[in-house]
DNA sequence: GTGCAAGTTGAAGTTCACTTCAACTCAAGG
DNA sequence: CCTTGAGTTGAAGTGAACTTCAACTTGCAC
């Protein structure tokens, strides 16, 4: 069994054929056809799927994805310094979205408990007033980048 | 000032006035009417706003949003104890979301960097095995509550 | 008191990420 | 061979969360 059929490596990935059909429309897996036709996935595309279901876990569109993907090599298999290279820059974003949750959870009894979140000048939105100009809004705690 | 029309109350808590009557159709949020049917929001409203956001951070739908404000008091402006107790649920949902992003943090240079995503058994998603009759997929890696 | 930015409505449109459908073809077991 | 389950396509549908539009009304500054 070199290959999988569709069935078979959507079993295997978790995913539906009917999306793997729509990942493929837009670009985000490959397959190649039998003489019928029919898609045929090497077991190396598992590992593409798998990083689309984690990065779609941490909120990023299929977009971003795409562009993600299209660091890997595109005439062989990605070998796994490939797979390593990119699973490292993702793992900042994963880092930063802990981040980001981990100050929403410390400021969430705190800050709304207290309704300060009503209040321009709240200490934990806007722990320097630096943004006080900025406009309204809870922008450091929903937008750290900012 | 002792109300916000929709166009302050946007401006102070970040979201945009079309959301906002979005979000009161959907029953999520309330304001008064003036004697020219404008909306009037009360100050209050913005902790049920940031509130919202923060949940929809967290990647819960507007309808699960809906149903956990339905917890606070109709009758009254919530006090502080009433956001504390509901804080003090959601931050649980947090920590589970931030476990979950941490266990995928942790596992993807070792389980996309060395492949084994493309393997059934992998140790990383399937620990100790137990799941080997339940279907395929990173199951554990992405839906830990299984 | 008038001008005009800001507000109101219902209905329709948009984007994302898929799923469903209908009509058809392929492939593998008996 | 033939049946039958699996696969193919393009087009249309879905649901969530909004946004946009058109036509109309309010409310505040001058």
């Amino acid at each position: 069994m070199e290959t999988l059929t569709i069935g078979d490596f959507a079993a295997r990935s978790g995913v539906a054929p009917s999306a793997l059909r729509y990942y493929e429309r837009e670009g985000l897996i490959r397959s190649t056809r039998t003489a019928g036709n029919q898609r045929r996935y090497e077991r190396a595309e598992l590992r593409r799927v798998a990083f689309i279901r984690i990065a779609q876990q941490v909120g990023v569109s299929l977009d971003e994805i795409r562009a993600a993907l299209a660091d890997l090599p595109e005439n062989r298999t990605p070998t796994r310094a490939d797979w390593a290279h990119l699973s490292d820059r993702w793992r900042h974003r994963l880092e930063e979205k802990i981040a980001l949750m981990q100050r929403l959870r410390d400021d969430l009894s705190g800050c709304i408990g207290c309704g300060c979140l009503s209040l321009h000048r709240c200490k934990l939105i806007n722990p320097d007033d630096r943004l006080a100009e900025e406009g309204p809004g809870p922008r450091i705690l929903l937008n750290p980048a900012d």
